[in-house]
DNA sequence: CCGTATCCATTCCGATACTG
DNA sequence: CAGTATCGGAATGGATACGG
């Protein structure tokens, strides 16, 4: 049996893990954002089967979240960039980073933040915030039904 | 072959996929923060198959991401709520949802909104945000091995 | 160096049947 | 209603070999 397309759902959460809610989407996404651009270096860093980068690029290609360019050195052979599209995921990111440096490591054990570019300094950990510019605690937010007016 | 497990990894992003990196237990936690807390409510909402809800929830439950508490109505069986830990995934769902939202939809379809629960105002977009305050572009963010010193 | 193609074990996931 | 057990087809992912 196949597994279901949530592309028709009518939750924004199902359909963007429709696109990048596999094993390594975000995991190519988040090395990308860091400024990886060729498959080797890629297939190296997240010691990946070269088929599977490869078929995850392509998806990811024909997905409008990278692109294709040619190498930035003048080589032969092309690279692969984010698009804006697959810019705007690094809150994604972020957010998945943010947890997991909360709750996945043992006291003293190191492991890597995000920080502004500027000045090496850790980013504030991301909020929900209303409208009117209150912070919301996770119980203060719902989902709604949008709706043309 | 088995899949590596990433939780040896240093980068954060990598450790919490490879908890709940997989298809379906993200929506289902985007299901429990909207208040849904029974079995059977869950597999009708998702349209999962029950074999594969059970199994999620086990490790769910297990990671420490829910927990199951008595039924609140007093009935037989037991409900499955977030615990703190599982609620701060809210950042995450949002990022998501805000993503799709932006990028996954027609002019002029509709999907569903994060919104305040005070006034159902949609909530605004997430920002990346320096220690100092200033909103930072994707590209001001870097990444960066946290040391302790 | 940059990928593609093929093989195979493992895992995933849905359908169905079953227990309490 | 709340799950567990089993089965089989499909997809995943790693190793290896191969071609541009």
């Amino acid at each position: 049996m196949k597994r279901k397309s949530l592309q028709g759902a009518a939750c924004p959460v199902a359909r963007t893990l429709d696109l990048i809610g596999d094993w390594w989407s975000l995991l190519i996404i988040r090395d990308a954002l860091d400024g990886i651009r060729r498959f080797s270096d890629f297939q190296k860093n997240l010691d990946i089967a070269k088929n599977m980068l490869s078929a995850r690029l392509k998806a990811l290609v024909e997905q409008g979240i990278m692109q294709t360019v040619p190498a930035a050195d003048g080589g032969a052979y092309k690279e692969y960039v984010l698009t804006e599209r697959g810019k705007a995921l690094q809150t994604v990111i972020v957010a998945l980073s943010q947890w997991g440096g909360e709750f996945m490591y043992e006291a003293g054990e190191t492991g890597s933040v995000m920080v502004d570019a500027q000045n090496r300094q850790p980013i504030r950990k991301l909020e929900l915030v209303a409208a009117d510019g209150r912070v919301l605690a996770p119980e203060d937010v719902a989902t709604r039904l949008a709706v043309e007016h």
